[in-house]
DNA sequence: AGCGATGTTCGCCG
DNA sequence: TCGGCGAACATCGC
């Protein structure tokens, strides 16, 4: 589920389903998800009550009054909420439990997601030094992060230290709809391209979260749907080319975005 | 059977 | 110092 746009269908999911819940109990069925023991988990989370939920980036922070649980998601991770235990969805990896009898799982097929628990969320966002969140941030603010960076500039939107949210299908889809190749370097972008950019991010994420995530929806004139071998770009009709940066694929348009 | 996958991190090297 | 590259993490689905 994860880059922003899903990150932010799981926010508004947790909303209507677990705000003002409290917790009673937690489990954790896989541990390579946090780093403090269950009993430590509960001493912690027990009888606190979800006040409320903020995103940045691809990062939730539930807030539970005097802490905040940090959700990440890796490339598979989800949530689900049920009543009856015997639902408890395949692949379940951290387990509450709600006062009310209710549960919510936090699922992953694979192992990159994290659970942490910190005091302050602004710290933590500090800590790692992430940049601003896509969805929020202002041009000036893109403008600033941009700066004095020489990488390509896929990798350049890709790093959450510069701005937090893109992963390897927005970075993509944002670059197509701006024009821009992947590969130019980012120092080497006119303050139109980063204008242009900056627009197609704002753009694309709403699209994205207007669709909730759901990635078979979006429009065809998103490179999204046609990241294949074979496939036409929807603009130009031209063959789509397949790349490759840090051992990451992408897709772009050999000759839209030069 | 083998390969690729919406993410992050780390060591190596230019 | 910056950043590209490749590996590692682990497992499922095509």
């Amino acid at each position: 589920m994860p880059e922003l746009a899903e990150v932010e269908q799981l926010k508004n999911y947790l909303l209507k389903c677990c705000i003002n819940k409290t917790i009673n109990k937690v489990l954790i069925r896989d541990e390579n998800f946090l780093e403090i023991s269950e009993t430590e988990l509960n001493k912690t989370l027990k009888n606190k009550r979800i006040e409320s939920i903020q995103r940045h980036g691809k990062y939730l922070f539930v807030d539970i009054g005097n802490k905040f649980i940090v959700l990440h998601f890796g490339m598979t991770g989800d949530v689900q909420t049920f009543k009856n235990i015997k639902n408890e969805p395949k692949f379940s990896k951290v387990l509450f439990k709600f006062t009310d009898g209710s549960f919510l799982s936090y699922i992953s097929i694979r192992k990159f997601g994290k659970i942490l628990i910190t005091n302050n969320a602004e710290q933590f966002i500090e800590n790692r030094k992430f940049g601003p969140d896509a969805l929020k941030m202002s041009l000036n603010e893109f403008q600033n992060a941009l700066k004095r960076r020489s990488a390509y500039i896929k990798s350049t939107l890709m790093n959450q230290e510069v701005i937090a949210g893109l992963g390897n299908l927005y970075s993509d889809e944002v670059l197509y709809q701006s024009k821009i190749f992947p590969k130019k370097k980012t120092n080497l972008l006119t303050k139109d391209d980063i204008e242009n950019l900056f627009n197609c991010i704002k753009s694309v994420l709403k699209v994205a979260i207007d669709k909730k995530g759901h990635l078979e929806q979006y429009p065809q004139n998103f490179i999204i749907p046609h990241r294949d071998l074979e496939e036409k770009c929807p603009r130009c009709n031209g063959i789509l080319t397949r790349y490759e940066i840090s051992g990451r694929h992408g897709f772009y348009c050999g000759k839209c975005q030069k």
